[in-house]
RNA sequence: GGGGCCGUAGCUCAAUUGGUUAGAGUACCGGACUGUCGAUCCGGUGGUUGCGGGUUCGAGUCCCGUCGGCCUCGCCA
């Protein structure tokens, strides 16, 4: 070993003790006569002196380093007279007196140092990655998600699952997401697709009798990037046969319980609460409600329809919904110009207007009060439980641009008006969703999971009457307003499957074609079964607080889906096309 | 595909309504200094203002295009 100790651990009991160890060079302090340096490692920092009583040559040779080098240090650990401590660091009682110094290699100038308390710009970051993760917040980050990847293995081999790899190089799917291509060189024109997730593979596993699966798998999605989205993402995915919703639930409910345990060192309460899909949608407009605060959405049609404001009374008459939030307390925390700025917000989710109101001696106050009676206005303010100091916005439109606008608006109000403890955790079960959502653009049904999900039992003949209507037995599990895990009860009958995918207008010949080695699978006994999928990424960034996904992978990519590190993607020899019979066709 | 913000020294930032030689801190280089820990003090190097075009007597600043980064709508079974 280079190292007797690591740069974290000396302390003074220590004192005394001829140690080794070895580091990052994090600063240096030349005094002329005395060198200090900061040593540091994965495991923390401790200070070095170099005094040229200890030789000459060896003192040359400390004035020379620079941040960022890496050396070895024979030393004595001495403890520091007490007006010498320095309580920032645990080291800090002690320090090494040197005695050998050994360059292993120096650094260029660091375009940042891993210390810096200005942190530079994420470009910059990204491209220097290896530099970037020198900095402790990153490293903990990488260690918090290892400790939690362990205990999530640990619950499941104590419960008897097995954890198997499923290929990377499968069979691109209609539905779903775009899939990432990889051509084949030995069949010409023939493309293999990453997986956007190990869904049809899990569901063999079941049909194989591996009743209870686990894997820790990277997923692919070719679609655009947002904050919380990387084109390659882990999900914890799980699969288990001979169960129903109940016991998928209660599994995942212990894992949460195990991996907020390890990562907040904190209990939570179980079973997590549960919501129905149509529930969360009425009362808070999104299917994934941060529940941490409550504001929930209010209709005030009755009101609505008689008042004198043409526009939002015409929004009633054609089919739509007038609905509102009060944001308790906040009439004097938003100008008119930052109400403007709320305006411009919802209008990103289609919303044409956004009515406000000021709660004020039992009367509305606001540009637009004068279209409402005094009566109307009383029993708004007495609909939204509103008391003097509250705001209260409106928005009225169709049914789902209301959601939308109103969701929206509610978590950026949460948020600014610190309506919860950024710390708190909180957990809930969506259930019920839809299985189909009509899409406008391909005048069709498609899956809102996905083409495997079970029915609720209820619902069948909804099918042929009524399929929007229709409730898949899935769930999601959200974690402080984000989508945290999403699974279903599958279907294990082929006849069943085939009706589903009729009615998403996939005919059986494609089916066949596309899915048939799944359907084929389901005509050889299959098992009643059902998964689910968590976002690990999503978690740990939860764990940590943070709001952007790059911070919690290593070697994450940008917003156009390049590696800075590396340069990926790059264009590749013309031999190589040539051994994949591919041409380029790129439009100028 | 749409909308928004950003790009000035290695890094973090500044630069009046368009106005002379683009500044500061830090880093880096040289010097002084035996108890610092954001060391201190003295001196110095460092710029194609992302790139290309345009308007103007004059562009870091205005306009167009382009590249890159971030946020977002659509998209993400």
């Amino acid at each position: 070993m280079l190292r007797t100790h690591t740069c974290g651990e000396l302390r003074e009991t220590n004192v005394g003790e001829t140690v080794t160890i070895s580091g990052w060079v994090d600063s240096y302090r030349d005094h002329g006569g005395l060198v200090f340096i900061d040593l540091r490692d994965r495991y923390g920092i401790t200070q070095i002196v170099f005094n040229p009583d200890q030789g000459q040559e060896m003192h040359d040779q400390a004035r020379t380093l620079r941040s960022e080098d890496v050396i070895q240090v024979k030393a004595v650990v001495e403890s520091r007279p007490e007006d010498m401590f320095n309580p920032k660091m645990v080291t800090g009682k002690i320090d090494l007196l040197a005695s050998e110094l050994t360059i292993f290699s120096k650094s260029k100038t660091p375009p940042f140092e891993p210390g810096t308390s200005d942190l530079p710009g994420e470009e910059l970051r990204l491209r220097s990655r290896f530099i970037d993760l020198r900095r402790k917040s990153l490293q903990d980050i990488l260690a918090l998600r290892h400790r939690v990847t362990q205990k999530t293995r640990e619950y499941f081999n104590n419960l008897d699952f097995l954890e198997i790899e499923t290929p990377m190089l499968g069979r691109s799917t209609p539905e779903g997401a775009r899939d990432y291509l990889v051509p084949s060189r030995i069949h010409e024109g023939s493309f293999y697709a990453l997986p956007q997730s190990p869904q049809i593979y899990k569901q063999i596993l079941m049909v194989s009798g591996f009743d209870r699966y686990y894997q820790i798998a990277r997923c692919f999605r070719d679609e655009d990037l947002r904050a919380d989205r990387q084109p390659e993402f882990t999900q914890i995915d799980i699969e288990m046969a001979f169960v129903d919703r109940e016991d998928i639930l209660t599994t995942v409910d212990g894992l949460v319980s195990c991996m907020v345990k390890e990562a907040r060192n904190t209990e939570i309460s179980l079973p997590l609460a549960r919501y129905t899909y149509n529930d969360v949608m009425e009362r808070y407009g999104s299917d994934r409600p941060d529940l941490r605060f409550d504001m929930e959405l209010i209709d005030i049609k009755e009101i609505a329809e008689v008042c004198d404001f043409g526009v939002v009374k015409n929004v009633v008459g054609s089919g739509g919904r007038v609905r509102g939030i009060n944001a308790k307390g906040a009439a004097e925390k938003y100008s008119r110009k930052n109400i403007d700025e709320l305006t411009a917000f919802v209008g990103d989710y289609g919303a044409k207007g956004l009515a406000f109101f000021r709660v004020k001696d039992g009367k509305l106050d606001s540009p637009i009060a004068k279209f409402f009676s005094e009566e109307h206005q009383k029993a708004i303010i007495e609909k939204l439980e509103g008391e003097p100091g509250d705001l209260l916005f409106f928005v009225a439109d169709k049914e789902n641009v209301t959601s939308a606008a109103l969701a929206a608006l509610r978590a950026r109000l949460g948020k600014e008006l610190e309506l919860y403890d950024p710390k708190e955790l909180n957990c809930i079960w969506i259930l019920d969703f839809p299985l189909l959502a009509w899409n406008e653009d391909e005048n069709r049904w498609v899956a809102e999971h996905h083409p495997f999900c079970a029915i609720v039992e209820e619902d069948v003949p909804l099918l042929e009457t009524d399929p929007g209507k229709v409730r898949a037995q899935s769930y999601d599990l959200v974690v402080n307003g984000n989508e945290a895990a999403s699974g279903s009860v599958r279907i294990h009958d082929s006849k069943i499957q085939q009706k589903i995918f009729d009615l998403l207008g996939i005919n059986e010949e494609e089916a066949e074609s596309r899915f048939g080695f799944l359907l084929e699978a389901l005509r050889f006994g299959a098992p009643p079964h059902a998964g689910i999928a968590l976002g690990l990424d999503r978690w740990i960034m939860v764990f940590c607080e943070l709001e952007n996904i790059r911070d919690v992978i290593a070697f994450p990519k940008t917003q156009k889906a390049s590696d800075l590190l590396s340069g990926a993607p790059a264009p590749v020899d013309a031999q190589q096309l040539k051994d994949l019979f591919i041409k380029l066709d790129i439009p100028k």
